[in-house]
DNA sequence: TGACATTAAATGTAGGTACATATATTTGCA
DNA sequence: TGCAAATATATGTACCTACATTTAATGTCA
C-alpha cells in the first residue's frame, strides 16, 4: 500500500518530504510487528535483543558497557533493560572479581530456553519471505546509507 | 558510511537481514537529528506535528480525534502531549460547546510565533539536500511501500 | 602516597509509546 | 422516557529513550 493511502496524506511537498515520512512509517511499522511478535513471551525488543547479545557471549559474561556497544540505539538505558531480565530470572548480575567497578551479565539457562522457544515459533522469519528480492534490498541499502551521508 | 561500519557488525545474515537494520537505524538517525534541531526551542518531535497540525485548522480548532487522525503514530497519546503545550501556553483547551464530549483544541499567538521562529531557522530543510536525487527518492518511496506488503 | 581524573554502572527526571480502563456525554431505540 | 451502547477524552501502568548527575572503584602522577 502506497504510504499516501496509509496515513491518508494525498500530497506531499515532494519526494524528499514523501520518502522521509515513508522511512519513518515503515520502520514504525516494523517494530510494531515485531513487538507484537516477543509480546505472547512477555518481552520487548530491547529486552530480546539483549538476551540475544548474552547468548552470544555465553558462557563468557558481558557488561554494560558491552551491551551498550552491541545495541542498535547507543543512548538506551542497558543498565534499566537488564534490571527486568532480572526480575525475570533471564539473566544473573555479579560483580566483576577483576575490576569490580564492572558487573558481569550472563544469561541463565531459563534465558537460553526462552530464546530457544521464541525462536522455534518461526517469529524471526517474519519478513524474511518479503515481497522483496535480493536485488531490491541492496538497492534498498545502498538508498539508505546514502541518505545518512552528511553534507 | 555503510551500516557494516556504522553499527560495528561486519557481517549480517543476508541481505534482507541487513536492509531490515539499516531502515530501523536510518529512521532513528533521522529522528534524532529532528529532535536536536527542536530541542533549542524546547519542544519534541510530536509536539511540534501537534502544533502544525492545529496550525492548519486555525483559526477552527481540533479535536483530539483529529489530532490522532492526522499523527503518523496513531496510538501515541495526543491528550498528554497537548497537556505540556498547554503548560507551554502554545495551545488552549475549552469544552466544545456543540458536544460536550469533546474538547475544542487551539494555537494561541504565542503557538503561532513559535513556529514561524523555527521555520525561519531552516531547520526544516535539513536533508532536504540530501544525497539523494528525484529519482533516488521515488525509488526509495517504492520499495518501502512495497516492504509494508504483507504475505 | 595522596589528590584528582577517569571509568563503569546506577539513578533521577522529563517525555514518549502501547495498551487497558475510567469518566462523562450523547445517541439510539424498546 | 429511560436505559444501554457508543463516543470523546482522560487516566493508570509498564516500559522505553534521552540526557544529566551520582556513586563507587580504579588509574595516574606530582
Amino acid at each position: 500500500m502506497r504510504i499516501e493511502d496509509e496515513i491518508k496524506q494525498p500530497i506531499f511537498r515532494d519526494e524528499h518530504q514523501k520518502a522521509y515520512i515513508n522511512l519513518i512509517y515503515t520502520a514504525g511499522w516494523l517494530q510494531l510487528r515485531q513487538a507484537a511478535a516477543f509480546k505472547p513471551f512477555g518481552l520487548t525488543l530491547p529486552q530480546f535483543n539483549i538476551l540475544r547479545i548474552l547468548r552470544g557471549q555465553h558462557p563468557l559474561p558481558a557488561t554494560v558497557a558491552l551491551l551498550i556497544d552491541r545495541m542498535l540505539d547507543k543512548t538506551s538505558n542497558a543498565s534499566r533493560i537488564v534490571d527486568r531480565l532480572e526480575d525475570k530470572k533471564l539473566v544473573t548480575r555479579t560483580v566483576c572479581p577483576a575490576n569490580r567497578r564492572a558487573v558481569d551479565i550472563r544469561i541463565t539457562k531459563t534465558g537460553l530456553e526462552l530464546l530457544d522457544q521464541i525462536e522455534a515459533t518461526g517469529v524471526l522469519n517474519v519478513g524474511s519471505n518479503a515481497p522483496l528480492n535480493e536485488a531490491d534490498m541492496r538497492q534498498l541499502n545502498d538508498l539508505l546509507d546514502k541518505m545518512r551521508t552528511v553534507e
